[in-house]
DNA sequence: CACCAAATAAAACACTTGTTTGAAACATAC
DNA sequence: GTATGTTTCAAACAAGTGTTTTATTTGGTG
């Protein structure tokens, strides 16, 4: 059997879907089993509960998504301090995401919505979790920022950081939504591609303030 | 009996904090009947349903907080077009929000969590709810930015105005466990005046892009 | 004081939740 | 082909949910 259309990953992709619509606590398993069409029970089988179902549900993301993101880390910490520049950091974390939709589509809009889910879940499990498996790499995304901005004290890279995130989690997770509203009010088709290619000037400028 | 520490009172500020704190779905009536003191039928006794707690709310937040953005509005509706500048239409936004909390110790961190919430209910009946309720103001808001910034395009305006709500929102709801990161790292106190403080140079210079 | 509506209280209701159980079906190796 | 370990299935479980019901208490009015 092939990797898709196991029940694991039948599991997985139903998860992620109703997670990403509904949120965690408004999803029953016996949703995700309905929608995966497979029988309750295997959740806890394969996953032990549905707490570790979400945190499977976020490592595939994470793993898919950290990993491409490291190979462009590398590259750039070899680069000068005058290379690094907003667009130029800002493109090493926007090619990973943007190459989760050519695997599945609508998989940046699902992320996401995942990630806002569980930014706004301040004191759960999630937050804590996700920070300590995938905190790394966030903390060479942030010395990268400060060798190529200087001029910035630390806690002024350290915030400005945390704005381009709210903008970037903020805009894709509604973008769905918002493209809907954009294109019946402008009349112009927009990809997630587009929205987020329209952002990176805004952002740059910011940084450069 | 004041105000205050009527039954309705006590229901509202148990609820507001346990729903910023937990989420809609996480917190039961039997939690927020506990902390405020109150019995559990109490709540469908003033409020009718759990759903018409949550938008009771919100209400008392965004009642209390457009009726102070209008009176902004109305001010800026009557300026030249050469004074709308992107620093002058945050403070009319920031200005109202700030004075959250005179009335209620953390009331903006626990409005921009509950915001953040409501807006992750993508397809719930909470976003409906507000966007018909207070959208006008929003849409007053996105005129007087397209008249101090006739050089972009519409959809620019409404991307970029997307763009700093997603800063606003997400940093304002994490600014509790933020500020607390950032006051150990660098070893200063911040108050949630300075963060926004901190945050207007960043987004109108992107606006300016 | 007696009366009545409003508010509070305790208990029960119907329902959904995540999880566990034990048997059946399946696959794999000897 | 039988035995063994893995996976699926239907059913049941205990716990927690929002809501309703029925008494009891309260506070003001004649």
């Amino acid at each position: 059997m092939s990797s898709h259309d196991t029940t694991q990953t039948k599991i997985l992709d139903a998860a992620e879907f109703l997670f990403a619509e509904r949120g965690f606590a408004e999803t029953s398993l016996r949703t995700i089993t309905g929608r995966a069409k497979v029988n309750l029970a295997s959740v806890n089988y394969h996953f032990g509960s549905k707490k570790s179902l979400i945190q499977a549900v976020f490592d595939r993301f994470l793993q898919d998504f950290t990993q491409q993101l490291s190979v462009r880390l590398e590259q750039l910490e070899q680069e000068p301090a005058n290379e690094l520049k907003a667009e130029t950091l800002l493109a090493a974390l926007i090619d990973p995401l943007l190459s989760l939709n050519t695997k599945r589509p609508n998989a940046v809009s699902i992320f996401m919505r995942l990630l806002g889910r569980a930014y706004a879940e301040t004191q759960g499990h999630l937050r804590r979790y996700v920070t300590e498996r995938y905190g790394h790499v966030l903390v060479r995304f942030t010395l990268l920022f400060q060798k190529g901005y200087p001029e910035l004290t630390n806690d002024q890279i350290f915030w400005r950081l945390h704005y381009m995130l709210g903008s970037l989690i903020f805009t894709l997770a509604g973008s769905d939504a918002l493209r809907q509203i954009s294109e019946a009010d402008f009349n112009r088709s927009l990809e997630v591609k587009d929205v987020i290619e329209e952002m990176v000037p805004f952002l740059a400028a910011g940084m450069k303030a």
